[in-house]
DNA sequence: TTACGCCTGGAG
DNA sequence: CTCCAGGCGTAA
């Protein structure tokens, strides 16, 4: 699930849930997530309103009336499950957090990796995140790559340099861009950057414009390259390829993202 | 820069 | 059974 266009719609949801309510009870399920929230911050947590849901990059920051903040991150496959107080809990669930009115939200993650942070009031959580895609310019992007040695997809993963990109999205933007992900980050000309600037917006607005109607279920694979390795390009029918960087696996076309 | 741990499920 | 997974912090 969780990118930046994931995150941004499961903040709706979170919204749409929480803010203007009191938090009559917070639980989390799991000891995982209990050693970053355990019962005695939660206590704590309780009879606070919350005012605001902030998305920063893949970061959800949950703002309560006294100024404290809960800072949950999904990592792998987080997601919200909204219900009532009393409904059977998700087999998944590893937190919950229970509004006085009866509102549920619950944090829906099968390999408990997801976090939950609780940040006391004036000690914010301090990000370190470039720009949201939506802010990125070609200045910013070129002044950090020239900085940079070593492949351009390792580093567009980097949350400093775009904030809110994952595996998926980078491949998906390189390929709008037709740029090569072993290609150094730092030889990248203004053509390409410009393009890959381009490409992230694209790729990201495309995320978004899928999340209205995922709901449904219905397609599996709106990507371009993403989990594609021996289709056809769409561009140009080359068979995509997998090749692993800095452990992960990227998905590009062999024939349309040349000059490695 | 790479490797591993954190966790668990699903696919092959 | 083995391998893989949309992330990230820390250690080597």
């Amino acid at each position: 699930m969780p990118e930046l266009p994931e995150v941004e719609s499961a903040a709706v949801i979170a919204r749409r849930a929480l803010v203007g309510r009191t938090l009559a009870s917070v639980v989390a399920h799991h000891p995982s997530q209990r050693r970053s929230l355990p019962a005695r911050v939660a206590r704590r947590i309780v009879g606070r309103r919350v005012v605001r849901v902030e998305r920063h990059g893949k970061h959800q920051h949950f703002v309560l009336d006294d100024g404290a903040v809960i800072a949950v991150h999904f990592r792998m496959n987080g997601d919200w499950e909204v219900g009532r107080a009393g409904d059977p809990l998700a087999r998944f669930a590893r937190i919950t957090f229970t509004a006085s009115d009866g509102v549920r939200l619950s944090l829906v993650d099968s390999r408990a990796l997801c976090t939950a942070a609780y940040h006391a009031p004036g000690a914010p959580p301090v990000l370190a995140l470039g720009p949201e895609p939506d802010d990125l310019t070609t200045a910013w992007l070129g002044g950090v790559l020239a900085r940079r040695r070593g492949p351009i997809k390792p580093v567009l993963l980097d949350q400093r340099v775009v904030a809110g990109l994952g595996n998926i999205y980078v491949a998906e933007a390189l390929w709008r861009a037709r740029v090569h992900p072993a290609r150094e980050a730092r030889a990248l000309g203004d053509v390409q950057l410009r393009a890959l600037v381009r490409g992230i917006k694209a790729a990201i607005a495309d995320g978004f414009a899928r999340q209205g109607r995922s709901r449904d279920g219905s397609r599996a694979h709106p990507f371009k390259v993403y989990d594609r390795e021996g289709r056809p390009c769409a561009r140009c029918g080359t068979p995509v390829a997998r090749v692993t960087q800095s452990g992960r696996s990227t998905y590009y076309c062999p024939g349309c993202q040349r000059t490695a």
